[in-house]
DNA sequence: TATAACTCCGTACCAAAGTACGGAGTAAAG
DNA sequence: CTTTACTCCGTACTTTGGTACGGAGTTATA
């Protein structure tokens, strides 16, 4: 009760706020990842909950992860037990999902800088080689100027 | 002179090896991350450096990147002194583009990982609660059932 | 040699995630 | 009270990364 409950902002406001455009929340809203918003003369009015979720779904996006994940997240709603195994479904399928994403980013990660080190900057070696090259060769194109010699 | 050199592929092989369609190979022509290939009477004769070519793509692309970002990382041809600055800079780049992936995953995987401990599933709590209240509520939402009251 | 299987080409289509358009109504500031 | 800014709606368009189509020519197998 101390704080300011409800202050209803139109399309425009909640847009701004969100960083993302007027038209994006109506989609979203025909999507069905945003609530339908009571009106107030024919105009949209939305609660910084809207704010919130919309917030959320940017996060979750900008982490790789489609709208439609983003739904699934969101459903992620009420842990009653009734809704308990839906729930662990999901969490353990999205932890998973990551979990593989972090290991795959890690391996790329790795091998790019191998390659910046070995061939790209670091090295002084003059032997023409590619990303490709050293990719497909476990990085062993890059060995020529460290005493090996083709 | 020991290796098979030269054995070319028709399209239809090279889709399959690289286990692609062979619609999409002609789609990579046209975009330009394949190089025009050599036909005999009218058909496209591949080799084995397309298929390492389209095999790099597809990796590339499992890891979160887009088929420009594969064209940019193919670029990195020649570690020549002469391309050695732009080899640098495209380098950097995706190095720390993949660790602020990382990173986000992580912190991703964190919060869903406390959720999951705390309000989804291990938990004995009746509270109802949701991954989009605890994610904002630094999982506040979560400790309602250790203890405290509301 | 006939027939299946492959290839050619341009064009059209698909899903995802928006973005833009345009004419009409509404609200708020001067 | 007018003018400007905002909102409404449906529809159409955009980009990315492919897929599918269809009619014609080619090559390989029985």
């Amino acid at each position: 009760m101390e704080q300011k409950l409800q202050e209803r902002m139109t399309i425009g406001v909640l847009a701004k706020e969100a960083g993302v455009g007027v038209e994006t929340i109506r989609f979203y809203q025909r999507k069905g990842l945003l609530k339908i918003p009571d009106r107030t003369s024919g105009f949209r009015k939305y609660t910084p909950s809207d704010l919130r979720q919309i917030r959320f779904i940017k996060r979750v996006q900008e982490l790789g992860f489609t709208l439609k994940d983003a739904e699934s997240l969101l459903e992620i709603t009420f842990c009653s037990p009734k809704t308990r195994p839906l729930l662990e479904k999901v969490c353990n399928e999205k932890i998973e999902e990551i979990e593989k994403k972090i290991a795959d980013l890690n391996g790329m990660l790795g091998e790019l800088r191998q390659f910046h080190q070995s061939c790209g900057c670091e090295s002084s070696n003059t032997i023409q080689c590619s990303l490709l090259e050293c990719f497909e060769n476990e990085w062993e194109c890059c060995e020529n100027s460290n005493g090996r010699k083709k």
